[in-house]
DNA sequence: ACCACAAGTTGACAGTGTCAACATTGCGTA
DNA sequence: TACGCAATGTTGACACTGTCAACTTGTGGT
């Protein structure tokens, strides 16, 4: 094949991914990387500075999809924030599960804080931010509580990151015995939240249907 | 020194916790260890298996610290499963915060599950089990709501681990801009599941105060 | 006293991250 | 068209790591 691969930072990115899924994100070998990718064992040195970087790469490709994601999925119902909510924390939770690897690279302790690149924090930022305004909305429209936007905001973001870092790490397996999938457990503590979001007592249902 | 040491595996394992708090969890070598505890570098492999092994009995401990801290914390108020709740949970913020590197060892995907042993198992088992009663006890005081007592754990469970997740993760760095130490964020966050569990308007207030 | 066994050491091996030196390609410029 | 340079990929090397086999040194039970 070519000397010059034309398209190898990515390539080594999906290589990677799918390394990752195989093995966990700390057990994966750069060299291993390059070899899935049909490349000599220090030809990542070209795209990346680290191995610590082309980590860095995935968790952002990571936040972002889970960004696009949650804002999809709450887009799913315009002008109803308590649905909006509800789906975009079931979204966060099953893209996590489904990714649990990923997932743990992104919020374990793989990538120190000073060596985060900016675009990775601007990722992160942006998912927080969508998830701000939505509760800006409900707050505007009446229905969650006037409470600081942060504080909400904090009080959905860290339950269901909480419940989908328990379901990746297996906390959750021997117990809760039917184990009935992302959605159906996020519902099912999601109503907590939401009835002290809420301030009255509302089910926190199915929002697949309509 | 004597050729024989007489406690290394807990002189390692004490050794393997600083160099983790130092380095993290991911960058320490068993070598190091070893050096750290003043002895050769395969002397680890008379008193655990595998790196792994060495690994998983520092989060086995990290989950009995959990587990007698919050259980400690409860007990402090006899007969109110109210500020029992409180305190657990603040005082499970508090020791995730304190030992940022220990609780991303155990929640982080360091250890799979199937090589977990059973004691690490049982000691997770504690720190839940204590959670469930503490529940069960609020449900039988008609002061925590009649629902499924494993869903209720689950979402205080849940919302906290979550909170601590973020922070140790540096995810709450930039915003929140007042960092106002784990106490008062796990509070103004637990107001919102307090009123979905209790299912009525109460104060998350400080529980330090009788 | 002695000897089996536990506990620690030494040396080796394959892998790993990383870097320096070298090889190959494609592109802009003359 | 020919050239030369920068980008991209390769090879070889180094220190370090996890792990194991072989060896050494103590210690407790008979």
């Amino acid at each position: 094949m070519n000397y010059h691969h034309g398209d190898l930072k990515n390539t080594l990115i999906k290589a990677a991914i799918s390394l990752i899924a195989e093995k966990g994100p700390n057990a994966i070998s750069l060299r291993a990387v390059a070899k899935r990718a049909g490349v000599s064992h220090s030809a990542p040195y070209r795209h990346f500075k680290d191995k610590g970087a082309l980590l860095m790469a995935i968790a952002e490709s990571g936040f972002n999809a889970l960004a696009t994601r949650t804002r999809e999925a709450s887009q799913a119902f315009p002008d109803d924030p308590t649905r909006q909510l509800q789906a975009a924390s079931i979204a966060y939770v099953e893209l996590a599960v489904e990714n649990p690897e990923i997932t743990q690279l992104m919020f374990g302790g793989f990538i120190t804080p000073d060596e985060c690149s900016g675009t990775l924090a601007e990722a992160s930022e942006r998912a927080f931010n969508s998830l701000l305004s939505l509760i800006e909305s409900g707050k505007a429209a009446a229905v969650f509580r006037d409470e600081p936007t942060e504080e909400l905001a904090l009080a959905a973001w860290s339950m269901m990151h909480g419940l989908a870092m328990l379901i990746i790490g297996g906390q959750l397996q021997t117990r809760e015995g039917d184990q009935c999938g992302p959605q159906q457990i996020s519902r099912s503590i999601g109503r907590f939240l939401m009835e002290g979001i809420l301030g009255k007592n509302i089910s926190f249902s199915d929002p697949g249907h309509e």
